[in-house]
DNA sequence: AAAATAAACGAACGGTCGTACTTTCTTCTC
DNA sequence: GAGAAGAAAGTACGACCGTTCGTTTATTTT
């Protein structure tokens, strides 16, 4: 790392090629990275790739990293941007599906495709992505508790089991939107998430 | 085949190998499946698995087909043995649940997992495991309209926005009580299915 | 039992995979 | 601008991939 705030041309490369391989770990799944097919696209050499890592694993490591940090970039942070609340929780929904829909990954949300790839392979780039599945609940959580302590959402609402119902409302109806090809899946999504969320600032909701 | 009921030779084989390929497939995905480690693993040359088959996708494609119906067996035949109405509907869901949570396949359900996989993989297998998930739904809307029909769920609700709902609260649950290897995730799919169905039982659910 | 057919084998192909080296070129520091 | 440090290239390796082929063994039919 240089001193002010520039990049070494190391670094650089790093990055372009971690982009890159959240792209195609997004479509193709982690496993299907490869680090000839990456050097290849970036014309890079085979080996310069893998200077970088030292492991295919440890490049899978990167990407999850990576790839987490998108999508703080595109849908925790413009949540933040909005005050505690339902607000805020709408906007967190909203950035989320907008990620979804925008290509800013190829393969629809790279947690999506990579959490149904190492469901079940133990090991540490499973690890990797169940945390970042963790994180990503106990945000949606927090936004949820913040909404209840304000009195938005309904003081009895049992903030992990809603934060839960969302997060699959959401996450499957960009997922059939994407295999079908059928952007109705969004719609559906959403107005199963607005229900969800009328039913839980009125008393009988939960 | 033959002329009487018994299978040929071939036909076993045929369908150890798929058995077989159904498990790793649900654990590594269809591209994880190599027809060297199938010949490996079933103590069967190589080329002896390959000529069944004729080629990769090919394989794959009969693995689809295999794994739909061994879902049909233990989801969806279980389910026609009870009379059409809100219980069916409830013995569908029950029976998909403890289907998921079984090791009916190794790696949780075999079209969670190969689903996200070809999500954004045109080409002939992806269209095979979407002709399969739209059967499915088409199922579990079929039931919710004999349960509508039938005066046991609220006349006016919209069946497909349900099905959608309850299918995307199981999926989701399941999978992530295999990424967390935590059986709570069961719970919570369950007790949001028992809320939305209780919720399309009275007159303000949809 | 003989003939016909199906199934499985074994070796080999060209490719790609991840990884390990050594060598060359850039970039940064002094 | 010289020297140190780092990045990238180049080459090679063994393993596995899907696929092809010719041969041999089982099974089925006549």
């Amino acid at each position: 790392m240089s001193t002010d705030g520039r990049l070494l041309k190391g670094e650089q490369t790093r990055n372009v090629i971690l982009c890159r391989a959240a792209d195609i770990a997004s479509a193709e799944g982690l496993e299907g990275l490869s680090i000839g097919r990456l050097a290849t696209e970036l014309r890079i050499s085979k080996s310069g790739v893998f200077t970088h890592f030292g492991s295919k694993e440890e490049l899978q490591l990167a990407t999850v990293r990576k790839a987490a940090g998108v999508f703080r970039e595109h849908v925790v942070e413009p949540a933040l941007a909005v005050p505690a609340g339902l607000g805020r929780v709408r906007a967190l929904l909203d950035a989320w599906r907008l990620y979804q829909r925008e290509p800013v990954f190829p393969g629809g949300c790279f947690f999506h495709s990579t959490m149904a790839e190492f469901d079940a392979r133990p090991g540490r780039v499973r690890d990797a992505i169940a945390a970042s599945q963790r994180d990503w609940r106990a945000f949606l959580e927090r936004c949820l508790r913040e909404a209840r302590d304000g009195g938005e959402i309904e003081a009895s609402a049992d903030v992990p089991q809603l934060a839960f119902e969302l997060d699959a409302l959401c996450r499957t109806g960009a997922a059939h939107a994407l295999l079908h090809d059928d952007p109705a899946f969004f719609d559906r999504a959403t107005r199963a998430v607005n229900a969800r969320l009328a039913a839980a600032t009125r008393p009988e909701g939960a």
